[in-house]
DNA sequence: GACAGAATAGCACGATCGTGCTATTCATGG
DNA sequence: CCATGAATAGCACGATCGTGCTATTCTGTC
């Protein structure tokens, strides 16, 4: 990897964090550069404007993602265990990175209107996710763990919402019961969904 | 009302139509001048601080909750049409202030990482919500409408998910089957707590 | 180890930010 | 209608914003 390709992995990494909790509006290239003890303009230049940087960010927390969450949802048993794994490794995903909290809730909150290549690329990334979400419980169903009438793009709907729910109960209300009501309303949405 | 006060109301309201879409970070006093043909300094004030016109946008964000929200909802007859009633005021509170999304949610979501008068104010906020939420659930089950069994809060925890989901499926997915999503995950949780 | 190109720094720009201070205009009670 | 205080405007401040342009330093290749 060159030096510059390097220095602006670095600059990413720093970024996503700061983005996870000012927002990616609320990023200052100034501040960033001063973290790094870069110039400004020496990490200016490896984007060519603030959006481009803001879209990059976009993709690394995608990747990052892609590692943390998606990729060993993937090694659990298809069908209800796999389901189980993707609620199981979404909680933890935000205090693997030591962020704090998912980078995606705070994106979405505050691009939602704000249309634009940031809010489209956010949405996309959502929608990637709910279909995954959706295509498990689909396999759970054909497995016969899940009824067949059991909507799939409905249960994904709805994990979802208790995905978002959790976040606001640990992050803003500081729930230290958080975590035992996700995996209660989790339960209850399985249970629902079995034959 | 003197002339001062009929102006910090303009303001006010200028102010929370303009943070439900930029967030209270967001918000500029010289753009909010510059829309109300004031002053900066004019405006300013009124208020001793940007803080100070943040934390009354809330109070006014939250006087206008009761009004179109809360008051409407302690209308309806109390147990399940009141529950009823409370996710329908809801659902629709949004779109009767023409806003971008529910104001709340935006600001939950911008000030979870923000430690300051302002979250601890939002924060209270959304508890008071869901306490109302749980207390209404009570009264069900005392009703005897809902299962004894049924936990008041877990019940405002998930419907509260319901809600979430839904601002981001309208909101950032610009989904059409958004509020029939919604109303179906309403109906199932109603429908699992009823006796 | 010199050379070429990449990486970074320095500096400047116009704009905007929140916030004070002072002056001016206005509303209103006697 | 006048006087007084409230309401608003004008102006300035230091800071920071994103973004260019030019110079310097560094890296990797022959």
């Amino acid at each position: 990897m060159s030096k510059g390709e390097l220095t602006r992995q670095t600059i990413l990494e720093h970024a996503y964090t700061q983005a996870s909790r000012v927002g990616l509006g609320g990023l200052s290239i100034g501040q960033l550069a001063s973290a790094l003890e870069l110039s400004k303009s020496g990490l200016f230049a490896h984007f060519q404007s603030k959006e481009a940087l803001q879209l990059q960010i976009l993709d690394y927390a995608a990747q990052r993602f892609v590692e943390r969450v998606i990729r060993p949802t993937l090694q659990a048993p298809r069908g209800e265990a796999r389901i189980r794994a993707a609620f199981e490794n979404w909680l933890k995903w935000p205090t693997k990175e030591d962020l704090g909290g998912c980078f995606f809730v705070a994106a979405a909150a505050e691009l939602d209107d704000h249309p634009g290549a940031l809010r489209d690329r956010v949405a996309e990334l959502q929608r990637d996710w709910l279909e995954m979400l959706a295509n498990i419980a689909r396999t759970a169903i054909t497995e016969q763990q899940f009824r067949s009438d059991v909507d799939p793009e409905q249960f994904a709907h709805d994990m979802y919402g208790i995905m978002l729910v959790t976040h606001q109960f640990t992050r803003l209300l500081r729930d230290p019961k958080a975590n035992e009501r996700a995996w209660r309303a989790f339960e209850a949405l399985v249970a629902a969904a079995r034959r």
